[in-house]
DNA sequence: GTGATATATCACTGTCGAGTAATGTATCGC
DNA sequence: GCGATACATTACTCGACAGTGATATATCAC
């Protein structure tokens, strides 16, 4: 069985680590690493990201431990430094691929009986506030 | 190999799932789903949460296809929908709890190639700004 | 030393979303 | 019909964070 009810504060943690890939930018630049260890200026060719946007996600991604960063010269390279996190991007992935429609969508009105009535839509719609 | 270079859409696609994901509120309520449906009430009671509060984690969770939504008389029995989704927040929790640390951590002040000096801190501080 | 290159950081603006109180809507019992 | 209960929605405030231009810092070449 898989009991893990998580204190609050660990809901809170795993909260913000979702977080740190709950952005394109960064799914961008997490994706482009996975060919291997690249510098700042090849991320910015490769992601279109202005240079102080893309330092700032790379510190983001840096402080929470998802890339690793070394310097070699003027550059300084990054690279993954959590393996699992792709496999938990793949996984994500491969759940939106197979998402029914293309985007969020409200999944009917609203939840009916199967006994009560359809529609009858606002009844009287109140038109002053 | 794992190729798979999303296009910008797609990203954009799998980064609001993970938005969905990246909240402890909404965390909570899908842990409280996991032994089965509840009614509102009853998610109100098991996770402190204010009733509009919790109504708009639903809303979202539901517009997104997390959970599913059936009406029983004057009670909304709310499930989850999407058991994969499960699968990867046991994933996330794996991986928060393997952590080396207890929090985000800069991991160290800088890189540094092996060769270079260490320290040297902030050669002439400059003061003012 | 000077200048050039590579990256980080600052200060700012704008947008998004969580939380809340008040109000609206639907269903039940009478 | 009425009131009560269960939930959704509205209107609002406030904090977090993405994006940007300007500037600071570090390393190299000379």
């Amino acid at each position: 069985m898989n009991r893990t009810p998580l204190s609050a504060r660990d809901l809170g943690r795993v909260a913000a680590r979702f977080k740190v890939l709950a952005e394109p930018a960064r799914l961008q630049v997490l994706q482009c690493l996975r060919g291997g260890p690249q510098h700042v200026g090849a991320l910015i060719d490769a992601t279109g990201l202005r240079q102080a946007n893309l330092s700032k996600h790379l510190q983001t991604l840096h402080v929470h431990g998802l890339v690793g960063r070394t310097r070699a010269g003027r550059f300084i390279h990054y690279a993954i430094a959590d393996p699992a996190v792709m496999t938990l991007c793949d996984l994500m992935c491969r759940q939106v691929a197979a998402l029914p429609a293309s985007r969020p969508r409200p999944r009917a009105r609203a939840a009916r009986a199967p006994g009560s009535r359809a529609a009858a839509p606002a009844r009287s719609l109140r038109a002053g506030r």
